[in-house]
Order: C-alpha cells, then structure tokens, then sequence
DNA sequence: TATTGTTATACTCTATAACTATA
DNA sequence: TATAGTTATAGAGTATAACAATA
C-alpha cells in the first residue's frame, strides 16, 4: 500500500523499462491471438466458437455464465452456440434446478475438437520451448506476481 | 539448436509447468486485450481503428503495408481507413514514388488521439506497477528471449 | 502481366432493445 | 418484479472475388 490507488490523471509519463516490458507484452498478445485464431481456424472455428467451446469442454455452463466470462452480452452467445450446435460440438440440456437456465454442453465430438485445440496451440512448444526450465519458473513467478489476486475471474 | 525443429506431429504432452505458464499468459493475452478495446473504445474508436491509427501515427504507410502489420486483407483497410478519415483522424495521401500507392497518414488530430490513447493504456500502471524494478528487467529479457528474432516483423 | 487499392458480397461478432418463459 | 435466454436490428470486422488504374 505504498502508492495511492487513485491514478493521478495528470501522469502520462512512464518510465522507459515498463514502457519497453508494455511493447514486448503488446507482440506477446498478438502473436498468441494471432496463433489461437489460427489454430481454431483449423478446426473452422471462429475463436470466439473456440473460446466458448473451450470454456464448456470440462463442465456444462448456463449462457449467462459463458457471456460473463468472455466479457460480451448474452444475446451474442445464442449465436455462437447456435453455430456450435449446428455442428453437433456442442448441445443444450435443461438445468433441473431453474427451468429458465439452458446448459451449454460439449458433446463427445466437441470435446475431442476441444482437446486437439488446446494440443495444437503452439505456443507452448516453439516460443516456451526457447526458455530454460528455470527460465520459465522465473516467468511463471513473476506473470503470477503481476496478474495478483485478480487471476479468478 | 538441441531439439529438432519440426514439431514431432506425436507429442501433445507438455510438461505442466509450461502448460501453467501458457496458461498465465493466455490470462495476460486476454487482459491486455480487453484493456486495448476499452481504451479504443474511450475514444471512440474499435480496436482495429485504434491499432491501424497507432500504426500511422508516427509516418504515414501505404494500404497494402497496414493490411501486411495487422495480418488481415487488404480490402479490409479501405473501410477501416474509410471510418477514421471520415472523423478527420486520418487522411489517404498520394505516393510521389508509385502512383498506384495511397499513403495513409494521420492528422494532427489524429496524432493527439493516438497519442492520448498510449498514455491511457493502463497496462503499463496497474499490473507492472507491482513489479519492482529488478523484477520487470527480469520480465523484459524473459520476453525477449522468448520471443526471439522474430519480434521485428 | 503484375500490383495497388477499391468495390461487392457474405458471414461472423458485437451491443442494444424488446420479447418469452420462468422465478 | 426480476432473471435467463431469445429475437431483431444495425454496425463493424473479416475473407473472397472481381475490377480499375498504374507499373
């Protein structure tokens, strides 16, 4: 708690080294959009259907639910799921405790597209994979540190 | 140069620690992301009009060259340069070189917006604000290493 | 002929607002 | 009345294909 949590408005400036670490950051996040779209895009799915795919592959989620975790309205995941659906990957199952709530679940196909998604992100073997195994405990450490308390969604 | 360079198509195992530091970035990715949108969004802007004014706002590049940095078609920046010179943010040039290129350049309006929209990129306050300094010279060279050559496009 | 930017088209994602069926 | 999901709508991004102007 040394520093206000206020941001003072009136401080546009930042210093060189965290500007540098924003811009590595910034190739970081485009380079691993740009690898999901493309792995999802393998399969012929948009990422926001392999987003939604993925988040549901493990256990069944009510739409609210799916909508607040892409940060996105719940109109737009009907759509998605719609398309889902239309492909046999996923399906809609009543929840026996509300009978407003729709399940989205991954059907067996969906859930092996969902593995060989998550298998074919390349990310893990060719930009990790130029780190030592201390290296990457080193990153994982200080991402941990960086992200804080707020990694829960 | 220790392991081979074709990725064995039979190995989707990934140890566990890098699964988790995939799995923190994945975290980042989508933080950055949303940050970037909402940012854009301040201002008024969709996040590929953001990213294209960004672009521009230091010198002025041919459509074609745009199209190549944000990895999307062409025929794509029309529109997006369309919108943004529709609110004076941007202004299509001709190239004195190859009278086939038109150069989009930011205006002087333009320039403030995309220079507003770094500064409030909070990315570089809140999460890296926690870091100390020794700590974010550690992130920094973790990233470019892991990056690699390929950071230039 | 090849290249640059554009147009036309179709699809998806997105937010907003109004609707329905439950609670 | 409040909530979950849907529908309808409009705007934006995206890829594809065809086109005009220029090289």
């Amino acid at each position: 708690m040394a520093t206000s949590h206020t941001t003072p408005p009136s401080t546009p400036r930042v210093d060189p080294l965290t500007l540098e670490v924003v811009e590595l950051i910034g190739t970081v996040v485009a380079r691993y959009y740009d690898e999901y779209e493309h792995a999802a895009a393998e399969h012929s799915l948009t990422g926001a259907q392999a987003r939604v795919l993925g988040l549901i592959s493990l256990d069944p989620a009510p739409m609210r639910k799916i909508a607040r975790k892409l940060k996105c309205e719940p109109s737009n995941i009907t759509g998605i799921v719609d398309r889902l659906e239309g492909r046999g990957l996923v399906e809609r199952r009543p929840d026996p405790a509300d009978r407003r709530v729709k399940l989205a679940a991954a059907t067996d196909e969906g859930r092996q597209t969902a593995k060989a998604l998550r298998e074919s992100l390349d990310f893990a073997r060719e930009p990790l994979g130029r780190l030592s195994e201390a290296e990457r405990t080193m990153l994982r450490d200080l991402l941990k540190r960086m992200l804080g308390e707020d990694v829960e969604l």
